[in-house]
DNA sequence: GCGATCAGAT
DNA sequence: CACATCTGATCGC
């Protein structure tokens, strides 16, 4: 079966069908209120929010997976005229609203792409998860998981969001008297803002077109656009910043949280320390590996110990992250015992690939062999990775196509610089029809 | 000139 | 290192 007849979070052309994982702005690069190139698979959350980021996008052109549920669409071979039918699961990736991972079944094996995605051992939504995936392949081994590799590595250790979210309350009400901003993006995160109000008992400000999210998330009377009613407000994370915090500092005071899985350090310690499995360094917030609700009025802004005065003054970091950390990666390897993996997060550096943590937890024999062709062929990495985003890579035709992109991809790389290669694979040029790795 | 797409900053 | 996103620059029609 060849490739490239299914394409997940990747827009360019040549697929049959296209799956989206969730409306984040990564994973939809390269998608336009114009598309036209096929079918458009996603969640029903997903779907109701869709007009919102592609005002005109054909909605007939949509089609909803249930979470759960088998669903099968027939696919034509490219090169034969024969057919072939594609199974397929949404799963619910407790990510931000309609997140789905998908699984897919076909004669070329089983396939899990779990796009960006949570796995809280102690949530109720990832049992449910877990349930469903343990019945939908109780009579077959996972051949592939493309794996959500943002945080795989030891030295991103942080607690549940349940933990984390009661860490910012407690911030809060350690701060009486204090406004409060909280970076929050487009979508995501609504959780924490959520139990926020609902233990303060307040609404919580948040831009107009945030409202409207909101709105068609199904929560009204919740959160205003009106600053007077309510001295917590969730900021778009990008206008989030010392400047801004400094600035509404002489109005009234305020503090800032930042709800991220990474530790947002002082530029002045960044960048000294090399992420490295071999010898991981202390997250400057050591404070992350303990609760520190029960210990908030000892908190102080970004970690207390970074006394740089200059750097956010006014801000907390809290481990709030819609990613898993690394040992719920781990456990979701353990778990779904796949016979191969590979991460959807580009790299150039080794300190994320799951094959280097995980590889022997996988079935195949070869992983450590794996990992260091991968490292030696290092420098073509992204392309690789990138370009991989379709759900086949099982079988052993499809072996064959990786090696022969492989090839061609070095060739090229010979040619091109780096920078016009990083650029290439950014477009989402399409390398080859074959798997990409 | 304009929309699409990129690198860079946060 | 880099979450997801914006801004401003640049590309290509």
């Amino acid at each position: 079966m060849e490739s490239g007849m299914v394409s997940v979070d990747r827009w360019c052309a040549g697929s049959q069908v296209y799956f989206l994982t969730h409306l984040h702005a990564d994973h939809i690069r390269g998608l336009t209120p114009k598309w036209t190139r096929g079918p458009l698979y996603c969640s029903r959350i997903t779907a109701k929010l869709f007009p919102i980021k592609f005002p005109g996008f054909d909605l007939s052109l949509i089609r909803i997976v249930e979470i759960g549920h088998w669903h099968s669409v027939s696919l034509l071979s490219p090169s034969s005229v024969s057919s072939t039918i594609l199974y397929f699961m949404a799963i619910d990736a407790h990510h931000c609203p309609g997140a789905v991972m998908y699984l897919f079944r076909g004669e070329f094996g089983c396939t899990l792409y779990t796009g960006d995605f949570r796995w809280e051992s102690t949530s109720e939504r990832a049992q449910t998860g877990r349930t469903m995936l343990l019945k939908a392949m109780q009579d077959v081994k996972l051949d592939m998981l493309y794996l959500d590799n943002t945080y795989c590595n030891p030295t991103y250790c942080f607690p549940s969001r349940e933990v984390a979210a009661r860490q910012v309350l407690s911030i809060i009400t350690s701060h009486p008297n204090h406004d409060i901003v909280i970076a929050v993006d487009t979508l995501g995160k609504e959780n924490l803002l959520l139990y926020i109000s609902r233990v303060l008992k307040t609404k919580i400000w948040v831009w107009p077109e945030r409202l409207q999210i909101m709105h068609l998330l199904g929560f009204h009377d919740i959160f205003t656009t009106k600053t007077s009613v309510t001295r917590i407000r969730a900021v778009p994370r990008y206008s989030f910043n010392i400047e801004t915090l400094e600035g509404l500092n002489t109005m009234c005071p305020t503090i800032g949280i930042m709800p991220s899985g990474l530790p947002w350090a002082p530029k002045s310690f960044r960048g000294k320390e090399k992420l490295s499995s071999e010898s991981p360094p202390l997250l400057l917030d050591n404070r992350w590996h303990t609760d520190i609700a029960t210990s908030s009025t000892s908190s102080k802004p970004n970690g207390g110990s970074l006394s740089s005065g200059r750097y956010d003054h006014y801000i907390y970091t809290i481990p709030y992250s819609d990613h898993s950390c690394f040992s719920e990666l781990q456990k979701f390897v353990e778990f779904l015992k796949p016979t191969n993996i590979k991460g959807i997060v580009s790299s150039s550096a080794s300190n994320v690939d799951p094959l280097y943590h995980f590889g022997s937890l996988c079935r195949i024999q070869q992983a450590s062999e794996l990992l260091c062709q991968r490292l030696k062929s290092k420098r073509y990495e992204k392309v690789g990775v990138i370009g991989m985003k379709s759900p086949f890579g099982c079988t052993s035709t499809m072996q064959l196509g990786r090696k022969r992109r492989k090839r061609q991809n070095f060739s090229a790389s010979i040619h091109v610089s780096r920078v016009r290669l990083l650029r290439r694979e950014r477009q989402g040029v399409k390398i080859v029809d074959t798997d990409p790795d």
